[in-house]
DNA sequence: CCGACTTTGTGAATCCGTGAACAAGGCCGA
DNA sequence: TCGGCCTTGTTCACGGATTCACAAAGTCGG
């Protein structure tokens, strides 16, 4: 899948300190989210068990790409049966870090940025979103679900006082590189970017884009191609 | 990607029945639109060439890896002096398609659809976005910039009318599904998913997902490794 | 208790993408 | 015109990821 995927798709090896090297390859992280979701929705069809042909089928990947990364996660199969589900569930939602709750901002409380408040207020385990901010002094005090939306000038504060581990930028391209620079500054470890620019940040943070032109201009290229007699004006 | 790692992330190796495959690989088109954004950006400051090394560094990679992604696209560059901009920006823009305008259609007029329609309305070229539906009848006849909100059940027509060619899922995943056999029905030839499935859909139409939340959940992986000792309850 | 069947875990071959290094090609000053 | 200099285009080697195929290991019916 993600091929591409994601996306999809993003940077950087990260490698902040770590004295041993995360065992568990790139590709296979970007993977265990989909697995994950998978899983779940077994264990909600009431699956106490689930095959690795399965789980592939869910995900729209091969079998034995499944169960090579699952034998990443350490060994918790079993042969002739499959894998215990809620076992699985717990093992790749404790790699994923979403047994603890990070504390996440959003800078740039447009449209894009209350659909992340929402989204993450709602569905996601393992993240919530504790402030957003915005430049726009119209928009202080507003609610976007039950989070308050500051100024800017509260950023450092807040990421300090809410032990915010995650930025999420969701600004304008002009102002993203500035954005970034606080949040390095005020010491999240990880940002999201959704601005369609380059950030340059420090060695030791983490950085992942998603660039949504990016994925349009993808399919894009592709279209061009497949259907080019059937082309539109 | 990707990573691919992308960020975010996407599917299947596109290979709707052309004749010649693709002589372009996947991991270059991934990149093309972060090129093209890096040379608009460079003419608009002035400059009439640019070097694989500027570009390099524009675009955060390596100039090694700039040079054999531009030289798929045919050979532009002189060699002692660098790519003519100009004709640079228009042999990408039309390699991506965007000599063309794409109608595109949103489904889902939530705060993420709304967003899309924003940004894609204001910045982006080569895509337009011709109408968004919701099944929500309290929400048809509203107005998401310039583009008004019709019911689902006008899909069909739409897609016909005005000839779309991409289809943008911003549903809750719980009709995804649904609403992207409901697009390939209607004709569309690619799709754009934001909702957190997997959608199954038939070869020769292009599909490409956004998971918000697996971006997330990739940055929390690592963010858990990385600050062992620091993390947070 | 045993044999047939199912499913995992992994070894090995292959493919794709990356990055370094270098030769080919074109500009510019003298 | 000619030599020096700069930058491209490309070849090559390497590492990561994917996939196949199979042995190991466990279940289940008789």
């Amino acid at each position: 899948m993600s091929n591409r995927a994601g996306a999809s798709d993003s940077d950087r090896e990260p490698s902040a300190g770590d004295d041993s090297p995360s065992p568990v390859p790139e590709a296979t992280v970007a993977r265990l989210p989909v697995y994950l979701r998978a899983v779940v929705s077994e264990r909600e069809a009431g699956a106490t068990t689930i095959s690795s042909e399965r789980l592939a089928k869910l995900a729209g990947v091969n079998a034995a790409k499944v169960r090579k990364d699952l034998s990443f996660l350490g060994t918790y199969g079993i042969r002739g049966v499959g894998y215990d589900v809620d076992r699985l569930m717990a093992e790749m939602g404790n790699q994923l870090g979403l047994s603890q709750n990070w504390p996440c901002v959003i800078v740039g409380a447009g449209n894009l940025g209350a659909a992340l408040a929402n989204y993450l207020s709602a569905d996601e385990r393992g993240f919530s979103v504790v402030a957003i901010v915005d430049a726009d002094e119209a928009k202080w005090g507003e609610h976007i679900g039950s989070v308050a939306v500051h100024a800017d000038d509260d950023l450092p504060r807040l990421v300090a006082e809410h032990d915010i581990a995650i930025g999420i930028i969701t600004t304008p391209p002009s102002v993203a590189q500035t954005v970034a620079d606080q949040l390095v500054a005020a010491g999240v470890g990880s940002i999201l970017n959704f601005a369609p620019v380059v950030l340059t940040i420090p060695d030791g943070v983490l950085l992942r884009n998603v660039d949504l032109a990016l994925e349009l201009q993808v399919l894009s290229f592709y279209q061009g191609r497949s259907g080019e007699a059937a082309a539109p004006a």
